[in-house]
RNA sequence: GCUGCUAUAGUGUAGUCCGGCCAAUCAUGCGGGCCUUUCACGCCCGCGACUGGGGUUCGAAUCCCCAUAGCAGCACCA
């Protein structure tokens, strides 16, 4: 009953059907554990998983761990811990420091085939050679020579940038990209945090291994990774592997967020942020300590959908969608910024009572004594308010001698209030206030709200006429929000 | 430079494959009104777009070409 009255009748906008998907889909989500999700991992993540649940199947989530330079060994959690947040129905994890050996023995598998050949050459060399379309002097060795390199890069004879296995692909194709890109690579340093290895197998090589090895079917990502699916595709050839099918969307962008791991990791490490769940970057741990709720980052990504334009994303949008969301769910409460202590002449001692939801009297209300002085917010009262309603209390007549204010009662009625267009603000009695830091992505608010705020922590709740914010902290020296949006 | 992808209102999105029903959808935003003891929610009204130029056609947002702009790749990153 309560809930139909906040059930909107929206179109739910799906998402465009995917070929050879009726009968169930494997996909998977497969980050670089380099440091926690943001919301351009959610939205991979997201149309993923949603696609999954439309079609039903499998929902892998793989942990892309072999650059040991890009592994951050507290992502594994993190990563972990964003998937559950954002309620994801993954059905099964690898990672792929597990598997190097299944790799190695693909990659055996293709040297055999002649698909691919270990390069001894220059880098730089080699890079030339592309350019020009010319086969460098490794490609062309025997199967046997390729086998034998290959052992001695896995026995370590070889050192870190020695030697390098190739797919053999189209050494004319137009796009230079294309052309022998390299599927193994020797490392000496860093130590990988989860294995000892000094081989690792580049994203391309992985990424077929595993797509083929579990059973992906679709693959939804990114179209910076374009020109990965092109190459990919030689390595399903060499093998004689079934393709999934791709689908990639364009790049996003979020208004006046960075979204890069290494500058966010660097902001923090130079002090600028206060951690991963800083407010003010787009991780989904600091959309989750500002309020935002999972369900809203979802809906966001997915009304965006899997279109291949480059976007930007709105946080109007967002919020309008977390607004949704939290607007039945959040409590009432008086917040005073910026408050001026005042006392009222003439006025009898009240109690009020607030509803701490006006769309749900069954909540209940908060109480709130009025003796005789009460905290306003100071932007409220100006020179010229000659009058204000205290929210659920009783009018206040404002009189000016000269520059001090004196304030006092000026009757209950409602509709006075209305008639002389008074504005109708929250207040907090004098003697009861909690110190309450509003904190928001351009600066603090310091003010004062009422005690039962205490009692919301980790919850979202609307100060009213200023905004919803989560209760991050209640201490000794009160309450810390954060402000979520208006 | 080479290769490729994209281009609908401030933002996001539908329509584009199979041209006409599109003087272009929905959401958000903004403006106005109503409701209301919040500047919240809800309701109503309004604003606002097919990147430009050619071509094909009786007819083009939709097909073709060119231009422009944006983006991506050309790593022993993912």
């Amino acid at each position: 009953m309560y809930e139909a009255l906040f059930t909107k009748h929206e179109h739910k906008k799906v998402l465009p059907e995917l070929e050879c998907a009726e009968h169930g889909v494997v996909m998977r989500f497969a980050p670089n554990p380099s440091g926690p999700l943001h919301i351009g991992h959610a939205r991979a993540a997201v149309l993923n998983d949603a696609y999954v649940k439309q079609y039903g199947g499998r929902y892998i989530l793989r942990i892309e761990d072999t650059d040991p330079k890009r592994v951050d060994p507290e992502a594994y959690e993190m990563v972990k811990e964003d998937i559950a947040w954002l309620g994801l129905g993954i059905t099964e994890t690898v990672t792929q420091s597990d598997r190097l050996a299944l790799y190695y023995d693909l990659c055996g598998q293709l040297i055999e085939k002649g698909g691919a050949y270990v390069c001894t050459c220059d880098n730089e060399h080699f890079k030339e050679l592309k350019q020009s379309k010319t086969a460098c002097p490794c490609r062309d060795q025997p199967v046997e020579k390729n086998r034998e390199l290959w052992k001695k890069m896995l026995d370590h004879t070889f050192k870190e940038g020695e030697a390098t296995v190739r797919i053999k692909t189209d050494l004319h194709h137009p796009d230079p990209a294309m052309r022998d890109f390299p599927a193994f690579r020797i490392l000496d340093s860093p130590p990988h945090p989860k294995v000892k290895a000094h081989v690792y197998p580049l994203m391309n090589f992985s990424v077929v291994a595993d797509d083929h090895l579990l059973g992906v079917t679709h693959v939804i990502r990114g179209k910076d990774h374009i020109a990965n699916t092109r190459r990919q595709r030689y390595i399903y050839d060499h093998f004689g592997w079934k393709v999934p099918v791709y689908r990639h969307y364009g790049r996003m962008g979020i208004e006046g967020v960075v979204l890069s791991t290494s500058k966010m990791r660097l902001g923090i490490n130079e002090g600028i942020y206060t951690g991963w769940d800083d407010i003010r970057l787009g991780t989904l741990r600091a959309l989750a300590r500002r309020g935002i709720s999972p369900d809203a980052v979802k809906n966001a990504v997915l009304a965006i959908g899997i279109g291949d334009t480059d976007i930007s994303f709105s946080w109007d949008n967002l919020f309008a969608e977390n607004k949704k969301i939290v607007d039945p769910l959040a409590n009432r409460y008086f917040f005073v910024p910026d408050p001026i202590i005042v006392t009222i002449t003439g006025a009898p001692h009240r109690t009020a009572h607030a509803m701490l939801h006006p769309g749900d009297a069954a909540r209940g209300t908060r109480t709130l004594v009025f003796k005789e002085s009460v905290a306003l917010p100071n932007g409220d009262i100006t020179h010229d308010t000659a009058m204000v309603r205290l929210k659920d209390l009783f009018n206040l007549k404002i009189s000016c001698d000269g520059n001090t204010p004196s304030f006092s009662y000026a009757g209950d009625s409602l509709a006075e209030a209305r008639s002389a267009k008074a504005h109708i603000i929250q207040w907090l009695p004098a003697q009861d206030l909690v110190r309450c830091t509003l904190l928001t992505p351009e600066g603090e608010i310091t003010g004062a709200c009422e005690p039962l705020v205490t009692k919301e922590l980790g919850k979202v709740v609307q100060f009213e006429r200023v905004g919803f914010a989560r209760i991050d902290a209640v201490d000794m020296d009160g309450v810390r929000a954060y402000f979520t949006h208006k």
